[in-house]
DNA sequence: TTTTTGAAGATTGTTGACAATACTGAGGAT
DNA sequence: ATCCTCAGTATTGTCAACAATCTTCAAAAA
């Protein structure tokens, strides 16, 4: 009674408009359907949705407290647009989840655990190799939230996932600077590697030095302000 | 431009009736005026508040993803009655982000930082002398929270203070541990000291065990379930 | 030309009403 | 006595209308 039997059961609770709406919306500014420091249009997006406003504006305060949006008194909400300096914590704070990460694994890690992970290392190669970008990024994606869960802390989970996505709309800002995948590739087998050490101290360092690359990879800043949004 | 000359514009501009709905919720909630597993009446609210019930939803929308409430599709939301492990699990996310606030104060602390730091210990000895537990909680949560924002990033701040407001409800359950207030008084000043050695390592993990602290001093389970609800 | 003013339009903030769902309790069947 | 059934009630979900605020832009003043 406590888990529920299917996950169908689940997915009818959670399916108020505002859940769906929210959903939507998240899902659409995290494709880039929404630039960041656009402006989200509460009747369009009602219109659009096929919904009144209401279920709208209540996504938005989720949006916000979320931290995806920002919401101006009488003016609207915005795309949230991440300054240079905050993104850069929002990678360190990252940084130093994955290694809490890193050392909680070194300690607890099952066998199946690991054969999980290095089965999306060896995926994640296969992607390199065949040069598809997207697949590798998912498979990318996917390794870090799979070590993340295995760590076993929920709460830890959860912000992860909220900052993983504020990462994503970072992004979004620093639209082109692909083409450093391969840099990764070896990485994590070494993270892995590290846990199967048991060492949690070494474990975490390799998880927090991979996660920094990423706000090593981040440009300063490319476009200053788009909009006037600011 | 850029920064609000005076605060109270900022206070001005943040006053929709959902953000003062929120906040008032948010202090009941913190306050222990409902009780944890407690149902929130919409309708009740919003005549206790003067509102209607759009900006009580929009604040609770808020609630929910700040992790303060729980809401089930049809049937309402309740506050947050967090069970001992995901507790554990809190406990343990920020002693990860208070060590992280070391490592960085051991490399930036500025004396006026140091100073004020200082400050507030005393005041906590000047409280433990007098047995005033309320104003030594205070200061306690004081300190904290100020080493966490002299660690100079936002993000991790704003985070760390949800966590803080999850963990005053959680403190909501194990209703009177107190009595242990002078644990603690001695480990400031420890903190402050590993600080002051520039380790960033030792410093971290100064702040890490200290804040680890509160979770050994969880007690496992008081209460299984006052409410069916779950 | 540049700035200011002020209506008209657009957008957000708030409300009250209606629809859909869940809860309660009396009555009856087993 | 216990368990079902089924109305009546309470509560939440959604919507459309009204009020308040902001934005736009043309016309007038400097």
């Amino acid at each position: 009674m406590s888990a529920a039997p299917y996950p169908t059961i689940a997915q009818l609770q959670n399916n108020s408009l505002t859940m769906v709406v929210q959903q939507e919306i998240e899902r659409a500014i995290l494709a880039g359907e929404h630039a960041p420091g656009s402006k989200l249009n509460e009747a369009a997006l009602a219109l659009k949705l096929g919904v009144s406003r209401g279920p709208v504006r209540e996504a938005f305060r989720m949006l916000d407290e979320a931290g995806l949006v920002r919401t101006e008194k009488n003016r609207g909400v915005f795309v949230r647009d991440i300054p240079p300096d905050e993104a850069a914590e929002i990678y360190e704070l990252r940084a130093a989840m994955e290694e809490l990460v890193g050392r909680q694994l070194a300690r607890h890690m099952t066998d199946a655990q690991r054969d999980e992970a290095d089965a999306l290392v060896q995926a994640m190669d296969v992607a390199v190799q065949a040069q598809d970008q997207h697949t590798y990024h998912q498979l990318n994606l996917r390794f870090h939230d799979r070590l993340v869960e295995m760590a076993g802390n929920r709460k830890l989970a959860a912000i992860y996932r909220k900052l993983v996505k504020e990462i994503a709309l970072i992004r979004r800002r620093q639209l082109a600077t692909v083409g450093v995948l391969p840099v990764s590739a070896s990485e994590h087998r070494d993270i892995l590697q590290a846990i199967a050490t048991g060492n949690p101290e070494h474990a975490g360092r390799v998880m927090f030095d991979h996660a920094l690359d990423g706000k090593e990879r981040t440009p300063p800043l490319l476009a200053p302000a788009p909009t006037a949004a600011t």
